[in-house]
DNA sequence: TAATTTTTTTGACCTAAGTCAAGGAATTTT
DNA sequence: AAAATTCCTTGACTTAGGTCAAAAAAATTA
């Protein structure tokens, strides 16, 4: 496993809800791995408004193409949750990538995946609506069946992060779709009568 | 020089001006390298809607991340202009790599390249205005100098194409500018009156 | 140069989604 | 349980930008 020959020159780091990992220009002099918790990967223009670029879970890296090319972050992390990362120095991950060529292709693969990850994001961005990227949710966190049961584990202001947008435009989205019959917002869990009619809203 | 050292694996492919070289979907068996012209990359939805993802150009690859990870194109690939490329098999490429360590440094590199141009993409989908865009592209491709002239290369409608919008909306940003004094648009040709105005307005 | 095709512009219209502000609900703290 | 936060919803409003259709301009072909 890569993962764990490269674990022991990590350095672990912890992080509270909300704090920043690392700001946009800041110099980029390493790689981080979450351990545990979430972090939040986002743009910032000049009057505070944000996109999301990608949200990191357990078991994901972050900064890998910075560390291959450039050397400032081009966007901020900031921890949603209290996190636990580790943070290897750039210098260490390329000696270790000398020595071990196999290490070059475990990156290769991961830099692959970031580029697929933010290839949909683009598609997502560009052509899905708030609506069709709410069910995209759903159908993403059901068991699958016909009816089930959605339960979030975030805050709904984090939910409207996650699809591009904010708390009240989710909100109308959700009780829109209760008004049509699709679903059943209670507190935190959205039930959903009929999987397959959101299948089918997608796909049209 | 690394580029050349692949180079004799690769097969000479032609397309004309609109050919697809391939669609989404499509089993994904190499890489491609564009030697000249112009190739559009973009995803497209059900009623064929379309975003641009990237568009290459001389000396850019395409299809890198797929080749790392997946076995399918998610996105489709349309030839500009008439272009030549060159098409590596995916297992020729492999064998290089394992041959040749640098080779899997250069796709690193090339990877994260990538990595960093999406993320700029979906910054630019997801806070800028078409009008910030279009500055920007203005800015980007001018001489710098106070009052400068950018030639278009391209049909408007591709120029809507690359800012992510289409050309009513590109038409009516153009107008809007000329009107306000900051531009004089003469056929292809666009005339900027004072380049640190479009900067200021980028960065306010 | 006339005729035809392509590209660009303009107008009228529509809609998704953001902003701001104000209530409610639900949690958490005291 | 009362008070105070925090979170969620709703309403009224605004706006960027897309759609469709038609006119105008440019480029191409005959």
């Amino acid at each position: 496993n890569i993962e764990r020959a490269i674990k022991d020159i990590g350095r672990l780091k912890k992080y509270r809800k909300n704090e920043l990992l690392f700001s946009a220009q800041q110099k980029a002099d390493g790689l981080y791995y979450v351990q545990s918790g979430e972090i939040r990967v986002f743009k910032m223009d000049e009057q505070g408004r944000e996109v999301e670029v990608v949200r990191l879970e357990p078991g994901d890296f972050l900064g890998e193409a910075i560390l291959f090319v450039s050397s400032v972050f081009p966007f901020f992390a900031q921890a949603v949750k209290d996190s636990q990362v580790l943070f290897f120095e750039k210098n260490k991950i390329f000696k270790k990538i000398d020595e071990e060529p196999s290490i070059a292709k475990f990156f290769l693969n991961l830099l692959a995946r970031k580029c697929i990850i933010l290839n949909k994001k683009i598609e997502t961005l560009g052509l899905q609506t708030v609506r069709q990227r709410l069910i995209q949710y759903l159908l993403l966190n059901c068991s699958g069946e016909q009816q089930c049961t959605v339960e979030l584990k975030t805050k709904k202001v984090e939910l409207a992060k996650i699809l591009g947008t904010i708390s009240e435009t989710l909100s109308r989205n959700l009780k829109q779709m209760q008004d049509e019959g699709l679903i059943e917002v209670e507190g935190n869990k959205i039930h959903v009568k009929d999987c397959s009619k959101l299948r089918l809203e997608l796909s049209s």
